[in-house]
DNA sequence: AATACCAAAACTGTATACATGATTGACGGA
DNA sequence: TCCGTCAATCATGTATACAGTTTTGGTATT
């Protein structure tokens, strides 16, 4: 499928999984001589891999500091998923203007092979191939750069949901909800498709934030989480900030 | 306004005006050395600089050859603007949700601002401002994300307008378009503004692309930016390649 | 006169070294 | 007991060296 050959792709390849696999937790550190010694590679070339991942949004890279796996502020989960909600739009309205019979085919091989993987509970293949749906669907749009920005957005979106989805709640109504997208598709019909992957937006937003705060998340967790992204309260006692370990 | 005070931030920033303002032509190599003489810093942060104006699509890296100013295909303009009016659109459907007075002042300065550079025969200045206004927007939105994106699309149309635009009829209707479309924002009417956005979208993809043809452009030019887009027609003596020089 | 070939020059790929700044954990004072 | 200080450690910022590839220009060949 692709020729990740050269080394720094791999790495670069692998600690994207790992961060969207959850081996990675939001937060560890990702210190470059420790990334180097396992890939067998200097400093200069982990340097550019983390560089991608941050652009990718998947790193939080900062001037002086040891780059970490990012940490998704709800903030930051919204305008993704909004900007992503846009995107897939569009996509819908391009792909139907140029609407082959043989998209359906394709983006129809994808969910199957999306449920093949989930029966035999390979909930990470499926989630991938999920999410390889969405990326397909604006390749076919046609337009490379839409393709290029959907990637990036669905990727961000898969290290929200793993941040704040529960555990194993993985994108389960995934499919049956594609399958009536590619029917509107293939009826020609825009309005209804994008409406309808508007509801598959919000039903993955809402599947991965509403499940936030139940009890199952470990109070340290949700607080860290927070920490960085609201301001200290207005009156708040302006306690000389202790170093945050 | 910015605080570029990193030397890497400089030379980025500089590179990038350079490429807009047509100082470096399209096609023209960069090579690590000579920049990093220039600016006074090592190929290693060089290396940063054009892998970052690479991802912007301003700049050319291919695997194991010179960095060059990026040459845009006429696809890939194409791609550009049409994301580009996706996402406008969205930026003044968010904008509108969330209107508040100060908005409409705060666009309306910047247009004062072109308007006030282009009577000042500062077209690079005035241009730049016209991009700003569509940036602000986004910023508008609330949406950090969007923001982003808009930036780089703003950005890329920049380059495709200094490639295939005639030398000097730089936006020139630009002000009086931004100001219709404030007045649609501060009137709430969203489809209103989205049309006229859009048609200010399309008048600058026009004059984009529409002078690519006329006498003005040099033929060479002109082949030498086909050249890598068009696949050799399909008769065609497989000549075998001669280096380019 | 055009082409193929080849060695010098021009650059990039990558690792490594050194300098500098952050982090940590222990020790001592209030 | 709680802080604050400080030095050792850890990790990044940046330059540079060397290896390997591409590009270039000239020369020999047809």
């Amino acid at each position: 499928m692709t020729r990740p050959s050269p080394r720094t792709d791999i790495a670069h390849e692998a600690l994207k999984q790992a961060i969207l696999e959850r081996a990675l937790q939001p937060g560890t550190k990702l210190p470059e001589d420790e990334i180097g010694a396992h890939f067998g590679m200097s400093r200069t070339l982990v340097r550019a891999v983390l560089a991608k991942l941050q652009s990718e949004g998947l790193v939080d890279a900062r001037p002086k500091r040891t780059a970490i796996v990012a940490q998704p502020t709800l903030a930051e989960a919204r305008d993704v998923f909004e900007v992503r909600r846009g995107l897939e739009a569009q996509a819908v309205d391009l792909v139907i203007k140029r609407w082959k019979p043989s998209f359906g085919a394709e983006l129809e091989g994808l969910v199957r092979e999306e449920d093949a993987a989930r029966e035999r509970h390979e909930e990470h293949v499926a989630g991938r191939l999920g999410g390889e749906f969405h990326i397909r669907l604006a390749k076919l749009s046609g337009n490379v750069l839409l393709e290029r920005y959907m990637s990036e957005l669905v990727t961000r979106c898969s290290l929200i949901l793993a941040v704040y989805g529960s555990p194993h709640s993985h994108d389960h109504s995934g499919p049956n909800e594609h399958i009536e997208i590619i029917a509107a598709l293939r009826a020609g019909d825009a309005a209804k498709a994008i409406a309808l992957m508007d509801a598959h937006m919000s039903a993955v937003e809402r599947r991965a934030m509403h499940d936030t705060d139940p009890a199952g998340a470990a109070l340290g967790d949700v607080l860290a989480r927070y920490a960085g992204a609201i301001a200290a309260p207005a009156g708040a006692i302006p306690l000389k900030r202790k170093r945050t370990r």
